[in-house]
Parts: C-alpha cells; sequence; structure tokens
DNA sequence: GAGTTTGAAACT
DNA sequence: CAGTTTCAAACTC
C-alpha cells in the first residue's frame, strides 16, 4: 500500500477510484442524503460468500505532508512518497483474501520505544487474517488485529468460536495512545456484519435500492469548533447505508441524526466506532488531517505512518485533557446514535457515519465532518505489496492493490447494533503540521469487513501478546478506523477500541476495547492508577460480579482463581460478554453517567438499591461513586441526601482526616525544610569544628517543627481513639522520627563540611 | 486474616 | 417482573 495524498486521490480517475464492485457513492449532496441500501447478497460485493477472488491488496498510505508524491508501482501497489519526510512502503495492507490489514509504523522509533517499554509490537497470528497497527499510541505499541478468516478463503478454516454466526462480525477498534488501554468489552461497540462493507460506500449513484433490507440514514451534524473545519462543508452530513445482509432483518431504514452535543453513552466510553468493511475491495479511508498538539510526538515523528495509523485508530494522545471534558467541549461527530434498530436485540447494525462526499473532490473533506475521507480503490494492475519489516505476520494479499484516495470523501460508518455505537475514541487533535495534507481533514479508514476477533492493545495491563485472535465465528469482521477528528475531539489519549460483532445471528458480539478513563480524571491519573486486583474465585471473572470484567478489562495482578479473563480464554469471554449484553445491553457501560466534574451530570444510571446501609457506605454504589442518591434510587433509609446530617458527618470526618494527613505531611516537610535551611546557615560553624552541633542544629525553628509533628500525632492518636499508653506511644515514636531526622541531617551536615574542607 | 455484612448480579 | 441465590467486595473484629 501506498500512502496517496489527497490531492492524488482527486486526480485519479473514478475508475481506479471505484473500481470493482464498490458502489459509487453518489455525491451526497450537502445536507442529508439518503443512502440506498443494498441487497446484502448483491453480487457485486464480495462477501466471505463470495468466492476467494484474487486477493486484493489495498494499501494505504497518508501523506502528511502538503507536497507528497505519489509513486505508484503497477507491481507492488502503490507506493506514496511523502515530501521526503518519508516514504511509507505499504504503511497498510489489507488484503482481501486475506483478510488482514496491516499497519506498519513508519518510524522506527515508536517500535523501539515499545520495546524499550517493554512490549514488544504484538503480533497476532500469522494466520494471515490479521490486522497489524504499529506504532499507535504513545507506547508506540504496535496493534495487531486478526481478520477472521472469511468464508472466501476456502483453505482457512474458521476458528472456532461461534461457528453459528456466519455474519461477518464487525469490529471497531480504536487505538489510543494511552499507555493503560484497556480493552474493552463493550457495549459501546457494535457489530456490524461486513457485507455491509460494500454499502458502506458513500454515496453511490444509485441512490435507493430498495433490495437492501435494512436502511440506515445517517444524520450528522458537526460541530465545527474546536477542529479546523471545513468550512465549505455544510455541516449536515449524512450518510446512509449499509444493508444488513442477513436475511433476518427486515428492511428497515434507520436516519441517525447526530447533534454536537448528542452524546451516547458512548461518550463517556469515548470509543471510536470503526465500521467494518467487509469486503476489502473497497476501503474508504479517511486521514486525519487534524495536526496533532506538540504534545503527540509521534505523530510528527512518523508523519504519514503516524498518520494514518493515528487515524485509522483514531488514536492519538491527548495530553492531559480529561476525556470527558473534551467530549463534552467537543461536540461534534462522536456519537452517533442509531435511532432505531432492527428489532432483533443485539441486532447488529451498520452504520456508516459520514458520508457526505464532495464530488471530485480533491479533499476529501466531507461537509461538516472534520475527516478526510480516503476511498480506497482496487487497482487492476495491482500486486501485492511487500509487507515492511513490521512484526506484523502476514500479508499476505494479493492481487489486487487498492488505492487509496483521500479525495474521495466516503464514509463509512460502522454499522454499530443498534444499542451499541462506539463511542469515539477522543483523540486529542494535535496541531502538529506534519501529517496530513489536508490540515483540518480527517481521515477515516474502513477496514474489511472480515470478522476480527480482537484487538488488543498492548499496554501493560494486557497480557504479553495481545493479539487478537480470530473470531470465533469465523465470520467476517469489519474494522472501522475511526476519523481521527472524532479522535481530536475528544482529546483523550487515544484507546484502541475493537468490537466484533457478529451477525445477527446471535453469535457474537463482542469487543474489546480500551476503557477511558472514568470520572474524568487525567490521562495521567487514569494511566498511573492501577486497577484494584479482582479476588474472585468462582465466577471465572466472567461475570460482572468481577470488577475488572465490568470494566472491560482484563484482569492484571489479580488475585483470582480460575481466571478466563485474560486472552488466552478469548473465547469464553467474548461468549460471556455476549451473555452479558443479552442481559443488559449496556451492562458495561458506566453506571454514572458522564463522569465530570461538574456534577450535574453525575448520577448512578439506575441508582441503588439498598436496605441497610443508608447508602452511606461503599456497599452503595452511589456512595462510592462519591454522589448522591437521586429519585431513581430505591433504597430505604437513604441518609445519602444533600441535607443529610450524617452524611455531612461523614463529609466533615473525611475532611478532618484529610486535613489531618495534609497537616502532618506539611509538619514533616516543614521540619525538613528547617534542617536543611539550618544546615546552610550552620555549615560554617559545623566546619569550625565544633562539639556544639546539638546546639546548632536543635534551633527555635526545628525546635517548633518537631512540636508540630508530635501535636499532629497526638491529634492523630485522639481521632483514633487509641489508648493514652498508646497515644504515648505513638508520640514518642514520632519525637524519634523527628531526633532521627535532625540527626542525619547534622552528621550530613558535617560530612559535608567534612568533605569541603578536605 | 477470618468472619460478617451487604447489595449487585445471576438465576429461577 | 419478583423472589431467591450467588458472588465478591466492604466492613468488622
Ligand atoms: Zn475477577
Ligand atoms: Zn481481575
Ligand atoms: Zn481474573
Ligand atoms: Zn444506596
Ligand atoms: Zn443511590
Ligand atoms: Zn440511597
Amino acid at each position: 500500500m501506498d500512502v496517496v495524498s489527497p490531492e492524488l486521490n482527486s486526480l485519479l480517475p473514478d475508475e481506479i477510484m471505484d473500481t470493482e464492485d464498490i458502489e459509487d457513492v453518489p455525491h451526497s449532496q450537502p445536507g442529508t442524503t439518503a443512502v440506498h441500501s443494498e441487497p446484502s447478497d448483491d453480487a457485486s460485493v464480495p462477501m466471505e460468500t463470495d468466492t476467494p477472488v484474487a486477493s486484493e491488496n489495498v494499501t494505504l498510505s497518508l501523506a502528511t505532508s502538503t507536497t507528497t508524491t505519489k509513486t505508484t508501482d503497477s507491481v507492488t501497489g502503490t507506493s506514496v512518497t511523502t515530501s521526503g519526510l518519508q516514504k511509507l512502503t505499504t504503511p497498510f495492507t489489507i488484503s482481501p483474501a486475506n483478510r488482514q490489514i496491516i499497519l506498519n509504523k513508519v518510524a522506527s522509533q515508536a517500535s523501539e520505544a515499545a520495546k524499550s517499554a517493554g512490549n514488544p509490537p504484538q503480533v497476532i497470528k500469522q494466520d494471515g487474517q490479521k490486522l497489524l497497527v504499529t506504532a499507535i499510541g504513545k507506547s508506540g505499541q504496535p496493534i495487531v488485529l486478526q481478520l477472521p478468516h472469511t468464508g472466501s478463503k476456502p483453505g482457512i478454516s474458521q476458528t472456532a468460536g461461534d461457528t453459528k454466526s456466519q455474519a461477518p462480525q464487525f469490529k471497531v477498534v480504536t487505538i489510543g495512545g494511552r499507555s493503560d488501554l484497556k480493552p474493552v468489552v463493550g457495549n459501546q461497540v457494535t457489530t456490524l456484519q461486513t457485507q455491509q462493507l460494500k454499502t458502506v460506500q458513500i454515496a453511490k449513484k444509485t441512490p435507493a435500492s430498495s433490495a437492501a433490507p435494512i436502511k440506515f440514514i445517517i444524520t450528522k451534524t458537526v460541530n465545527s469548533k474546536g477542529i479546523s473545519a471545513q468550512t465549505s462543508m455544510p455541516p449536515v452530513i449524512t450518510g446512509r447505508v449499509l444493508t444488513q445482509s442477513s436475511p433476518v432483518m427486515p428492511p428497515r431504514t434507520i436516519t441517525l441524526s447526530e447533534p454536537h452535543n448528542t452524546n451516547l453513552q458512548s461518550i463517556p466510553g469515548k470509543k471510536i466506532a470503526i465500521s467494518p468493511l467487509k469486503t476489502p475491495s473497497k476501503v474508504t479511508v479517511v486521514s486525519v488531517a487534524s495536526p496533532t498538539s506538540g504534545a503527540s510526538q509521534k505523530s510528527v515523528a512518523l508523519p504519514v505512518n503516524v498518520a494514518l495509523g493515528q487515524q485509522i485508530l483514531t488514536v492519538q494522545q491527548s495530553t492531559s485533557v480529561s476525556p470527558v471534558k473534551v467530549a463534552t467541549s467537543q461536540s461534534t461527530t462522536q456519537n452517533i446514535k442509531p435511532v432505531a434498530v432492527g428489532g432483533v436485540g443485539g441486532s447488529q447494525f451498520k452504520t456508516i457515519i459520514p458520508l457526505a462526499t464532495q464530488p471530485n473532490v480533491q479533499q476529501i473533506q466531507v461537509p461538516g465532518s472534520r475527516f478526510h475521507y480516503v476511498r480506497l480503490v482496487t487497482a487492476t494492475t495491482a500486486s501485492s505489496t511487500g509487507q515492511p519489516s513490521g512484526p506484523s505476520t502476514s500479508s499476505i494479499q494479493t492481487a489486487k492493490p487498492m488505492v487509496v484516495s483521500t479525495a474521495a470523501v466516503r464514509m463509512s460508518v460502522p454499522v454499530v447494533p443498534a444499542q451499541t455505537m462506539k463511542q469515539v475514541a477522543p483523540k486529542p487533535l494535535t496541531s502538529g503540521p506534519q501529517v496530513v495534507t489536508t490540515t483540518q481533514t480527517q481521515q477515516r479508514l474502513i477496514m474489511p469487513a472480515t470478522p476480527l476477533p480482537q484487538i488488543q492493545p498492548n499496554f501493560t495491563n494486557l497480557p504479553p501478546g495481545t493479539v487478537l485472535t480470530p473470531a470465533p465465528g469465523g465470520g467476517n469482521v469489519g474494522y472501522a478506523v475511526v476519523p481521527a477528528q472524532y479522535v481530536t475531539q475528544i482529546q483523550q489519549p487515544p484507546f484502541v477500541t475493537l468490537a466484533s460483532s457478529s451477525s445477527f445471528s446471535a453469535s457474537t458480539g463482542i469487543q474489546t476495547q480500551a476503557r477511558l478513563p472514568l470520572n474524568g480524571l487525567s490521562a495521567a491519573e487514569t494511566t498511573s492508577r492501577p486497577r484494584k486486583p479482582c479476588n474472585c474465585t468462582k465466577s471465572q471473572c466472567l461475570k460482572l460480579y468481577c470488577d475488572c470484567f465490568a470494566n472491560g478489562e482484563f484482569c492484571n495482578n489479580c488475585n483470582c482463581n480460575n481466571c478466563f479473563n485474560n486472552l488466552e480464554h478469548e473465547t469464553e469471554r467474548l461468549k460471556a460478554i455476549k451473555t452479558c449484553l443479552d442481559r443488559n445491553p449496556e451492562a458495561f457501560k458506566p453506571k454514572i453517567g458522564k463522569g465530570k466534574e461538574g456534577e450535574s451530570d453525575r448520577r448512578h444510571s439506575k441508582g441503588c438499591n439498598c436496605k441497610r446501609s443508608g447508602c452511606l457506605k461503599n456497599y452503595c454504589e452511589c456512595y462510592e461513586a462519591k454522589i448522591m442518591c437521586s429519585s431513581i434510587c430505591k433504597c430505604i433509609g437513604c441518609k445519602n441526601f444533600e441535607e443529610s446530617p450524617e452524611r455531612k458527618t461523614l463529609m466533615h470526618l473525611a475532611d478532618a482526616a484529610e486535613v489531618r494527613v495534609q497537616q502532618q505531611t506539611a509538619a514533616k516537610t516543614k521540619l525538613s525544610s528547617q534542617i536543611s535551611d539550618l544546615l546552610m546557615r550552620t555549615t560554617p560553624v559545623i566546619s569550625s569544628g565544633s562539639g556544639r552541633l546539638p546546639y546548632t542544629f536543635v534551633t527555635k525553628e526545628v525546635l517548633e517543627a518537631t512540636c508540630e509533628c508530635l501535636l499532629e500525632q497526638a491529634k492523630k492518636a485522639e481521632q483514633t481513639h487509641q489508648p493514652q499508653v498508646e497515644a504515648e506511644r505513638m508520640i514518642l515514636e514520632e519525637f524519634g522520627h523527628c531526633l532521627m531526622r535532625i540527626i542525619s541531617s547534622a552528621g550530613k551536615a558535617k560530612s559535608d563540611c567534612a568533605s569541603i574542607n578536605c
């Protein structure tokens, strides 16, 4: 795959662009556009059912620099050379046959960094159906996604697992730079059928094909704020979409509108949905033009590749912004809400989000959307592109390479099961110049619909081989890459979210996602905050009883027994996730709405049901989350309300305790500073070598500081109701500590002086 | 650390 | 949907 500059794309003939069965997307008219649905079984679209066609390889490269030049190699595919920055060779490869997407990171830096970090690039299986993304995220660890084999490849058997679902699975992957990525199971993830990928194409000329069983229309309003917007584009984008191939579903049309601020709950999740494209033949890639702020270096360093990766991943490192805030501030796209869902519970619908495209426009800007879309077209002459050195395994692709043209704006929205949309992973937008040709646009990549089993982020938390295993069902999987914008808007540290869903057949819709920090903590906070280890013994950590599982995370450093919440038991885990989602589609959504600081929105989604704790103990989920009980709580004897005297008392006690700790810390700090200060002043005296050290060091200031420490200790003893003996012991102990500090300081001063004198 | 209490999750 | 059981965490001693 090569990187093609947007301009180049625009220049590309449509034939190239739309070669194959990809339906063209009708150039969407600004405003709403109806999407035509296509029959799932449309022959034109190669689905898993299709016989293995000569593999089509798609290589996508994104040139970051505006001046990028593109070269196309008929044999290997196209290679693009960015403006001298880097040459990417098959940065992104998609082979239909293999259904793999491999992203290699351009710069070696990232990989090395990752290694240094202790996380080697992860390679998933080399079955050939893998998606490897490297150089994503801060850690620079590559992420590999594996796509399940599609039926197209006879030779490859589908993985065990959900055999039932032949429907293509869809996964959404969001990769973020955060180190703490966690796989999330999420409701947020939507499943798409890979087949839909075809349909995903942005508008094609034929407006309506009624045949498609289900149509989705998505209208998205984009908020230009904060993002470099393309002013020219109309704010509203309409997308369309996809049909569900599955026979079961009756045809439907769904219209989705996305107001700026509308958030799906997904927002909290901060995940990005990726639309899976089943057929490799057509891929739409959007590159994110958004420059990364200086903070994210990687993006800078690796213009092209990184950019691609980021976009695809939509990961970016956001520096400090808490996800929540970001999300709110930026309203754009992130959340798409599927309005109507097919009747099937957990049904997966595919949704392609941004669709509007400008005809012929070189830049892919989509109205209202800040993304750049790149369309990938299979090249007739394509040959498999060589894979870069990346760890990635198989890039097997074959035959037709796809060219991605940035110009086309196509959106592919991953179809998401109605319930679960993906959340957009927040990606801070960095203003880095480097990347994209278009400054403001974002790119979106849609991956082939082949089923992805999972993706795992490579963070340390994750198990070593964060490889995604092929989805059990072997169904097709679609990948969607989230537009960078989404990411940027959110500014959160990048996350990776993968979701795989099986086709409507209940097989599975599972995903692994990275999770956003809860409570709006800064990324740093979240990253640093280790999750409390679980102690499960009977649930195998596959029930919501397990906090790790409930949070969509793998167990890591837990004390659980017989744990299945890990990569080694992915199949079981996915099944468990599905079970949970079947039981409660929102099982993995955060219970506390928006953890933002503004507590206005913070309330428990279901409310508690406490009977005996008065909601003033951590047994109560409301109290545990530090929020007040609300009208939706069904608690009895609740004392967790604003005016509650008990609550106030408790809070005061807690505050007092906190103050005490602070005072104690302050006293110690003061003592230390006094001592050091004293040292500074007395050094000359010491150097004189007199034997008056005690008097020299035990000054008035030191005495005062010491007394403060002792008083604090006394208070502490009193507060904890220690018996007098114990209180005395504590005080004496503290006095001992103070003396030790004084002595050590004196000794140090003396030795220093000695050394100086010498 | 063992044992108890608690309320969500799971199950019927 | 309600009642019961199961479960792991919170809490107590
Ligand atoms: Zn557990
Ligand atoms: Zn655990
Ligand atoms: Zn576990
Ligand atoms: Zn409560
Ligand atoms: Zn409550
Ligand atoms: Zn309450």
